[in-house]
RNA sequence: CGCGAGGUAGAGCAGUCUGGUAGCUCGUCGGGCUCAUAACCCGGAGGUCGGAGGUUCAAAUCCCCCCCUCGCAACCA
């Protein structure tokens, strides 16, 4: 075998994303970020190894495919073409896709919890605690209701069941002594001050790594009731997924790529990544992997995506209204370091219609139209260098270095930054130089020329910059300009674009400018038809059932806010002769004033309940529709004590 | 009450660790240019850096107190 430097690895993971929902675009994020830094790596001449995939197993998984009347692998099996489609279709270049019920993977997890428990660092032990049986439900003191199931507020009784444990305490010295030498392990430095600080400093406790409660995960092969815990199960990837072996015959890949550069996940999970995973595999006596950085998360304008907000933006409509690589570059550039980044469908469309079609796409499209128009497509050779190009060129140089610090920081947003910067000193160069002017004199010939051919080179490098973010975009310029100078070292140096080399004749604009009002009016009316509101109703009722509720209208005559709630609030309400004390979660969306006085529906016969020490007879009754909005249901004509049926 | 993040121009953010003229993008106003996708380039207006106090020759930055916002948690009979 020849001695010939080998290229340096890298080997690159997401989070395995739970098989039991589509991704929004703020999971896609994390995918998309992982897949830049992976082909910057590659660009860069790293030999990259870069992995996602899918977590199928635990309860929610069990319950949701139990919902759907399947099969929990048939549901896996289709969850996972979901996320793996999205995947696919943000063009991400990942080598391995993982999915914790693949069999290699179920035995090594196996394997990896009997090594421990040989070891010792797993035992069999107790849980202990109050268990509710209707709920089959284990609670904490801390979880309890006035000593009730928090649940459905039932009585609980202690018990105990037994349960596996694994020792994380032994290991918390060495990993705490390890987080501080290596201070670049726990991204961004808040992350790591928070796990320091609320977790090893205070102590750690051992883990419950079993679970007896359900069944779908990966049995504990000498004690068959029980399923490893999924964060076992799903942390073990990272290394299953490159062919470990927990008896040492490791596969080539484990060999070559562990351990790994860089574990890419969400803020959420930073404990399991820093704590869990390092304890296990010390415990395991395998080196721990290199970097984890818990990146912040994307919000829907200031809130949090969720479905039940209503809120939720999918990576797949955004593709289809801008294309993939303006979603890449939206999210790539608008994430920051450490703080949560915004997404709306108004700012997309500004980001598009203010970096993509101005800066970037115009540029290319007034230079190869000058190109075209002044040369018929082809540039002869520079032969001099003034000032104002000697500035260019600097400029686009060091852009090459500071994209590299920054990718190395993984300030991903910041690269991109950089580059446009250059994109907008292309502009600029233009102007600087007027090569409309320089056309109208034949004497001038050579210095359009040599402006043409900057500009060119200038577009070229900062396309060979963007092609990690953006590849198809940049195969597109690359093939409208037409040059074959596509590698990182071409960018290292100026002048490496081809002379005597034709540009396309007819450029098509990159990315069209948006009319923003249009288009949101056209994603509106979008969304809302596919969104075909499937009506669900409960189970058929008889008469009987419902003639046992006792609805009545009431008078508000007292209303104040709950004195230790937020949204509760205290009401006095009068039904005739009756009068009583309800509370109500309505306190978003009244003022206590705005209520007193008036004549609400409630159920009169319901059991009373304590909530947050004020005691509720009764039930006011409201309405909320999809998007949240409340509204008490109110009357004006009848009396209060009225019968409602 | 608890945990976390944040408050800097109309909007979104950088700068805060390591004090020293407050910066970027969008918007706005004015100008330039006509190669280009009404685009591009230049300039202006707009900020007592949430508030009070302290340290210092000097504070957005360091220390202390307070106020506000967002998320998590709890609660929506």
């Amino acid at each position: 075998m020849c001695e010939k430097a080998r290229k340096k690895e890298y080997y690159i993971t997401t989070a395995i994303a739970y098989a039991s929902g589509k991704p929004h675009i703020g999971n896609t994020y994390e995918i998309v970020m992982a897949d830049a830094i992976a082909r910057y790596k590659r660009m860069t001449g790293y030999d990259v190894y870069f992995q996602t995939g899918t977590d199928e197993h635990g309860q929610k998984i069990e319950e949701k495919a139990k919902a759907a009347d399947m099969d929990p692998q048939a549901y896996v099996d289709q969850q996972t073409a979901v996320i793996k489609n999205i995947w696919d279709l943000m063009n991400t270049s990942y080598d391995k896709f993982v999915r914790t019920t693949d069999e290699y993977h179920k035995k090594q997890v196996q394997k990896i919890f009997e090594k421990l428990y040989e070891k010792g660092d797993i035992y069999k032990s107790e849980y202990e605690g109050w268990y509710c049986t209707p709920c089959e439900s284990f609670w904490t003191d801390a979880q309890l209701e006035d000593g009730k199931c928090p649940d459905c507020e039932r009585e609980v009784h202690k018990a105990k069941e037994e349960s596996y444990f694994f020792k994380m305490s032994k290991y918390a010295d060495q990993l705490m002594e390890h987080i501080e030498k290596h201070p670049e392990f726990i991204q961004p430095e808040s992350r790591k001050n928070e796990m320091i600080n609320n977790f090893l400093k205070p102590g750690l406790q051992d883990l419950c790594v079993s679970r007896t409660s359900f069944k779908w995960g990966v049995p504990v092969t000498f004690d068959k009731k029980h399923v490893v815990y999924v964060w076992i199960d799903a942390l073990s990837n990272y290394i299953t997924g490159l062919g470990f072996d927990a008896d040492g015959n490791h596969g080539d890949l484990y060999n070559k790529y562990w351990p790994a550069d860089l574990h890419l996940i969400g803020k959420d999970i930073v404990r399991f990544h820093t704590i869990y995973w390092p304890i296990l595999l010390l415990a395991l006596d395998i080196p721990l992997p290199k970097q984890v950085f818990g990146h912040p998360w994307m919000l829907f304008g200031e809130e949090k995506i969720s479905k039940s907000r209503g809120n939720v933006i999918y990576a797949d409509d955004l593709v289809k209204f801008f294309g993939v690589d303006a979603v890449r570059y939206f999210v790539l550039n608008e994430m920051p370091f450490a703080q949560d980044g915004s997404i709306t469908w108004q700012l997309v469309i500004e980001r598009i219609n203010s970096d993509l079609a101005n800066i970037y796409g115009n540029l290319v499209n007034r230079t190869v139209s000058m190109v075209n128009k002044y040369f018929d497509g082809i540039l002869s050779e520079v032969k001099e260098n003034e000032d104002i190009d000697e500035d260019l060129k600097q400029f686009a140089l060091k852009t090459v270095e500071k994209v590299d610090h920054k990718m190395d920081d993984l300030r991903i947003a910041d690269a991109l930054d950089a580059i446009f910067e250059l994109l907008r000193r292309c502009n600029k160069y233009i102007d600087e130089t007027l090569p409309w002017a320089l056309a109208k004199d034949e004497t001038k010939k050579d210095r359009l020329n040599t402006v043409l051919y900057n500009l060119l080179e200038g577009i070229r490098i900062a396309t060979v910059l963007l092609e990690p973010f953006m590849p198809e975009t940049a195969e597109n310029v690359f093939g409208q300009i037409n040059t074959r100078q596509v590698s990182y070292d071409s960018v290292k140096s100026w002048g490496n674009y081809e002379v005597n080399n034709k540009v396309t004749e007819k450029p098509a604009a990159l990315f069209a400018r948006i009319d923003a009002e249009a288009k949101l009016e056209e994603i509106q009316q979008y969304l809302a038809a596919k969104a075909p509101k499937k009506m669900e109703f409960k189970d058929e009722v008889s008469i009987d059932d419902f003639s046992k509720l006792d609805i009545r209208i009431g008078t508000i005559l007292e209303c104040q806010k709950h004195p230790k709630a937020d949204k509760l609030l205290v009401l006095k309400v009068k039904c005739g002769s009756d009068t009583r004390q309800i509370v109500s979660g309505i306190a978003e969306k009244y003022t206590p004033e705005q209520l007193i006085g008036k004549k609400v529906t409630f159920i009169a016969n319901l059991a009373p309940i304590t909530l947050r020490g004020q005691e509720s007879k009764g039930m006011i009754l409201t309405a909320e529709d999809e998007d949240g909005t409340l509204e008490a249901i109110t009357v004006s004509e009848v009396k209060d004590g009225a019968v409602v049926k």
